[in-house]
DNA sequence: ACTGCATTTGGTTATTTTGCCAAATAGCCA
DNA sequence: TGGCTATTTGGCAAAATAACCAAATGCAGT
């Protein structure tokens, strides 16, 4: 894979970039989004998005890779929480953003 | 690829995991970044990220796509400019987090 | 119309990601 | 200690992504 090499933001791309990928997934982006409410269980968020306990798990693990969770174990529940607090205030800019779209502007895409 | 369907979210995080999915790619983030400096021809962004000029485009197409920027065709060239005014705030909080992580906390991974 | 430039599209291959199963680990409680 | 529960790890097949080259498209100028 080609790395940046000419642009003067380098490792900042790396990391952000790094971020921005374990969001880009539905499965991890619905459990951030519970995650803007607070602490949750692995159990709870494995009934949210309702997938293979492995596969949550793998799914967080990559959120806590990128920085955006914190995992804390209590007993013999491990519990999650958001470690990035730009994030609800993203995640709100965007869904107001997403409003203005479907009212104003094309469904996003698809046009022939 | 499996959906959400117990998340009360649905369309919001399709749409939403489609622009962080966009964003996550260092050549597309970089772009981004440039953009947030105001519009700029393909040309330009090309040369930051150093790529194909068509894996450029299809770079651009997708973040086309995800409602991230918005392209206009002036004469011959094809100039980019954000769409979704959300985002620099966003990165310049990305910014400083990740300043203090380096600071303070562990290297953002690798443990042994 | 013809040429030249900027950009996009199509096609192919290599790499990465996702999701499941099975097995390992870790903490409680009897 | 042994058993139980919650979670993580390892391994594999299927799907998605990223990069290149080649060819197509769109617009300007001659």
């Amino acid at each position: 894979m080609a790395e940046q090499r000419g642009a003067p933001l380098q490792g900042h791309i790396e990391y952000q970039s790094r971020v921005f990928k374990a969001l880009g997934h539905p499965a991890r982006l619905s459990m951030v989004h519970a995650l803007c409410g607070g602490e949750r269980c692995v159990c709870d968020l494995r009934d949210l998005v309702d997938l293979d306990m492995s596969t949550v798990s793998k799914h967080l693990s990559v959120l806590r890779e990128a920085g955006v969770v914190l995992a804390e174990k209590r007993g013999n529940w491990n519990y999650y929480r958001l470690a990035l607090p730009c994030v609800p205030g993203f995640l709100h800019c965007l869904g107001q953003r997403e409003d203005e779209q479907r009212a104003t502007d094309i469904p996003l895409s698809s046009q022939p």
